[in-house]
DNA sequence: CAGTGGTCTAGACCACTCC
DNA sequence: GAGTGGTCTAGACCACTGC
């Protein structure tokens, strides 16, 4: 018993989504019931699911339940630039993508070792750009191991969603429940200049991104590149 | 009563810290005894503490006691960039800092607007470089209300201390609790150009600080530029 | 050892959502 | 009105800090 009791039950209700009882989306039990099921007050029970709530895992809702989230929120890359022309209504749109490549290559040292994977093993490479008012914007390179995604290669590239998260749950049943992004700066090397209609050795912002799944493995590294002068982002410290 | 039991303890807690009765760095009276005072549960002061240390006013110690936190945490403008040679030892010293400008100067809308003043009321101009190993590498342009902070016209520059918060504390005694940051890029303009040692139009990475006191007014506007090239953030999200 | 914050209990009542 | 999460109470005991 070393743990406290509600981060025993925050690990449970965690191993209770990664199983497949509380699906996405679904609402769980009341916090009542709960207290009955694992017999502890009902005080330790919202401090359990508080926990949860902070890591990602689930969401209340006063009066309704509590519910298994649906997966990363705001995690946009467009989040990071302002391509939107300024209508002051808030566009809602999700912009297209469009896959340029999607083949299986092997995971270079850099990239296994932020997946987590063993040297030289395989893996598969996407790459897209996101797309605004037919305008090409940002440059996606993707890499995801081989396992559990090797579905998709047998995919047309034309099939796949604007969104790649539900896209990964649906088709290979992973569902991305938090990411670690790295900022920084860097200039347009030429084969990816064309397809950003920018000039090579033009200016560009560079995220990269590393994405877990519910169980804390990485399954994606993904470096995502647009121009460096309509990048803009909001810190707030305390 | 619109407003629960805790947040009221919240901020009442702000109130008297923003009073001085609850000074910088000193113990506040423990969970029990701010019980019997407000004559609550001790369950819902330790709701009203959780809320003033997710606020930045209080922090924690087990076992030790609840304390008055000193202002910002993690706010030097160096955890934007990575200058420091990668030496693997964590080098926690402070950068120089040298003023190059101090003066009383009218504050322009844009400014003005961000400090929350009356359009073309007085204010007072900084401008300094931030230097690591003898080398500048950020250059910083500051603007502060004429009041609280006429005082610091009158004195020498040099006599400044690396670190303006601490320095805002003593001398104006205001304490920044709490910023809001915008991150992008841009080039750099010729004036600036020498400070930095970079060449005019070479890129940047340009950071807009806006700073809150204990009352949650804007204090302090900031403009910070250093090499883009050596711009690196990360943000974890879910 | 005394004093602090951290965990946990067992219950009451309130506020919100939906039927 | 029934069922949910949100607030609040009044206690007990544990874990950590410092003398």
């Amino acid at each position: 018993m070393r743990l406290p009791r509600y981060e025993q039950l925050c690990e449970a209700f965690r191993q209770r989504i990664v199983a497949g009882e509380w699906r996405t989306g679904m609402a769980v039990p009341s916090e009542a019931e709960l207290a009955r099921e694992y017999k502890v007050a009902l005080g330790t029970v919202r401090q359990a699911i508080g926990r949860a709530v902070d890591a990602g895992l689930l969401e209340r809702a006063h009066g309704k339940g509590t519910f298994v989230r649906s997966g990363l929120q705001h995690a946009h890359m467009f989040r990071f630039f302002r391509f939107r022309e300024q209508s002051g209504v808030e566009d809602a749109t999700v912009p297209r993508a469009v896959i340029h490549e999607l083949r299986e290559v092997p995971l270079c040292s850099d990239v296994g070792e932020r997946l987590g994977v063993s040297k030289s093993s395989r893996g598969i490479f996407i790459r897209r750009v996101r797309i605004l008012n037919d305008v090409p914007h940002l440059l996606e390179k993707i890499w995801l191991p081989y396992t559990p995604f090797e579905k998709l290669l047998a995919i047309d590239p034309s099939e796949f969603g604007d969104l790649l998260y539900p896209w990964y749950r649906e088709q290979c049943d992973v569902v991305i429940t938090r990411a670690s992004e790295e900022i920084s700066f860097g200039v347009l090397e030429q084969c990816d200049a064309q397809l950003l209609g920018l000039s090579s050795g033009a200016p560009v912002a560079i995220i990269r991104r590393t994405a877990y799944s519910l169980t804390g493995t990485p399954v994606e590294y993904r470096i995502t590149q647009g121009d460096a002068l309509r990048f803009h982002y909001n810190v707030d410290i305390k």
